[in-house]
DNA sequence: GAATGAACCTGCCAGC
DNA sequence: TGCTGGCAGGTTCATT
């Protein structure tokens, strides 16, 4: 499932060869990838840019932004040939650019430049980026929220980037467990969280990403993430630190793992 | 305004 | 063998 570290790579990946092509022209086949565009404007400038905040991939043009979520099963494959799953295409005077998107929860947004930054601000910063009075700030809305830490680290409004795996690592990371009231934690709690957010983060994005047994994610030119090799806590039976068997439960639909003896409810 | 839950979507797998 | 139901989960939208 393509979160912060999957996007990155797949990002760093993409800007060494695709940057300073030309957009000759794109296709969006399927009208639910499509669903939030009114228009199709033609591009046919060049690639200034790669860039990304959260769980988004924005490709950068003078004129546009090309705004790619992956969704739960997107990826971008150079050079590939169009399958069931090509929702859009983009050719550059190079190189062929597909979306592919299996289970279509994914979207492209195009917008004009001038409004990427205010389409980028509708959600919270990125977790790689988050300065200190920015986490000020979300310890703040912590404070006014009932909700569950695992539910608010995973809502996009307050910081992005963070998705169902990676939440339940880093939180057994901070031996934080995933019930806990957002607003019943302490500041060295969150302080545990910012640092393992950004290390556990950073290790996934030199790692290209977790690839699961399903194989739904792979980089554009087809190697596979190895971060699946780190993970601590998803998926697992039994506790990386002290062998206790892990619990799973659905906070939200969303299964999650945790170690009740290392990671205790103080509400 | 915040919290909650359903809907969207497709491939895979277990069970019958 | 073939069918059915459950599961995976990010985001939006409707409801409470």
């Amino acid at each position: 499932m393509p979160e912060l570290p999957e996007v990155e790579s797949i990002k760093r990946s993409l800007s060494s060869n695709i940057v300073g092509q030309k957009l000759e022209n794109y296709k969006i086949y399927d009208h639910r990838t499509n669903r939030y565009n009114t228009k199709k404007p033609t591009i046919k400038e060049s690639l200034s840019g790669i860039s990304r905040k959260g769980k988004l991939l924005i490709f950068d043009f003078e004129h546009y932004s090309i705004i790619f979520h992956l969704g739960m099963s997107g990826r971008i494959q150079v050079n590939d040939k169009k399958n069931k799953h090509t929702r859009a295409r983009f050719y550059f005077d190079k190189d062929t650019v597909n979306f592919d998107d299996i289970r279509r929860f994914g979207f492209i947004n195009i917008i004009k430049a001038e409004l990427k930054i205010d389409y980028l601000n509708k959600i919270g910063p990125d977790v790689l980026e988050i300065s200190t009075k920015q986490s000020r700030i979300i310890i703040d809305k912590s404070k006014k929220s009932k909700s569950l830490i695992k539910d608010f680290i995973l809502n996009q409004k307050y910081m992005s980037g963070i998705g169902n795996i990676y939440a339940n690592e880093i939180l057994f990371a901070s031996r934080i467990h995933p019930e806990t009231k957002v607003n019943a934690l302490s500041s060295n709690n969150w302080k545990d969280f910012f640092n393992n957010t950004k290390k556990i983060m950073r290790l996934a994005i030199k790692n290209n990403g977790t690839t699961l047994s399903d194989m739904t994610y792979f980089l554009p030119y087809g190697e596979f993430g190895s971060n699946q090799n780190f993970l601590k806590i998803y998926s697992k039976t039994n506790c990386f630190n002290c062998e206790h068997i892990i619990d799973k439960i659905y906070i939200n639909q969303r299964a999650t793992y945790f170690c009740r003896k290392c990671q205790k409810l103080k509400n």
